[in-house]
DNA sequence: AAAATTATTTAGCTTCACCTAAATAGTTTT
DNA sequence: AAAACTATTTAGGTGAAGCTAAATAATTTT
């Protein structure tokens, strides 16, 4: 076994990440929902890469798996490419913000490193992409980020909206028309204790909304 | 069975095209050749496009393949995405005609419907690719070409060169470096016989240039 | 027309990445 | 601590798309 990432890999690898990012490895079941298979099949796929030479993750039954080196670098080269692919999908034709996610998951395991580096090029080498979300740099190396969820904040705290979760157009749409976008500058009216709401006051906004959990676990702010 | 179009059916029903326009009935081992897979594999493969519904080949035994109506489409499909995407490389990312090729072989099929249109409308929809070739319709129809093998003109003959065949990068640059590209007019001095040369005045060139049959059967001109 | 050569097909096998059903391990609840 | 529940793994199976080796059909040469 060796070097042969396949576009299934690829995508493990990928979610993997995602939820490394978020708390500690990644469980079999959580990886099962985001790729819409059966958790079976995470468990072979997980052995599988575990066993590769080099390994990809880490894995020990029943503790979820978590990336080696190697596997970081494989991740972080395809959220290289979805993200260059979603910048340039919107600056160049006109897409969206809640369109592009689909189409860059398709085209991120197909491109060549030539493609990359043109994309990049043509774009002034990006730091994010249309969600605000952090391009890995050319040598996948993930830039820091100190942001944190909308849904932390309390009355009276200010922030600037950093990045927003891609996966959900919907949401996407209801964002922009809300003015909840990278880089604009929101101040928290009220919180309430019961059901988690935010009553926000959202800069070039004539008037304050109230988000719910849903939404506010899925933005992302610097205070 | 029914419209489950693989990445593997897209590339043999663009190939078997390919081999329809030239003569007849694609064989077994042609198309072996061009998808760099065993004949054996051909032969299993062209039995499932012949019998799904609907049926994408017509197949006999020993006679090779041509294509059904619906299997016509989705190769004009899959073509209009590839010439479409060479043209879109070309004029976006600064993509050279010779490095186009193998890049737009992989993301044909993957981009979605709205990406074709969208880089159709942004090139301002192109009938012919860098190298010349036809772009299908929208609606999925090859215009009609009329142009001939550089190869079947003789001494004194003159005509346009209209489009170079695409899947040899280092024929691509050579004939750039000698100036036969699309829209060039060309002056035929002389022929010979015995080993097929022809020796052209090439507009633009200070140099007339001999060229052999393995470069003149792949550049077709209208007279 | 027989022999030789070439093209194609059949048969049986492999790998990848998934599946379901059943078994087991781990975690809560009572 | 047992029972119940949830998460995970094992076992066995599928379909897609390739492979090799051997058989057969078609074509060309002698």
């Amino acid at each position: 076994m060796s070097e042969i990432m396949t576009r299934s890999i690829q995508d493990y690898l990928k979610h993997i990440y995602e939820l490394n990012e978020y708390g500690s490895a990644a469980s079999t079941n959580d990886l099962a929902a985001r790729l819409n298979i059966a958790p079976a099949s995470v468990t072979g796929m997980l052995q599988k890469l575990a066993n590769s030479k080099p390994a990809l993750v880490v894995y020990k039954k029943h503790q979820g798996a978590t990336l080696t080196r190697p596997g970081e670098k494989a991740a972080l080269e395809v959220i290289r490419h979805h993200r260059l692919l979603e910048t340039f999908l919107v600056t160049t034709l006109g897409y969206s913000w809640d369109e592009v996610h689909c189409e860059a998951d398709k085209l991120e395991h197909v491109i060549s490193e030539d493609f990359e580096a043109r994309m990049a090029k043509a774009l002034g080498h990006p730091t994010r992409d249309p969600h605000g979300e952090l391009i890995p740099t050319a040598d996948l190396v993930m830039p820091a980020d100190k942001s944190c969820p909308l849904a932390s904040l309390r009355t009276d705290d200010t922030a600037t909206v950093r990045r927003v979760s891609d996966d959900d157009p919907a949401l996407l749409r209801h964002l922009r028309k809300i003015g909840v976008v990278p880089e604009v500058k929101i101040v928290v009216k009220s919180y309430s204790e019961f059901d988690g709401n935010l009553t926000l006051q959202v800069e070039g906004q004539k008037l304050n909304v109230v988000l719910g959990k849903a939404i506010t676990s899925q933005v992302f702010v610097d205070k």
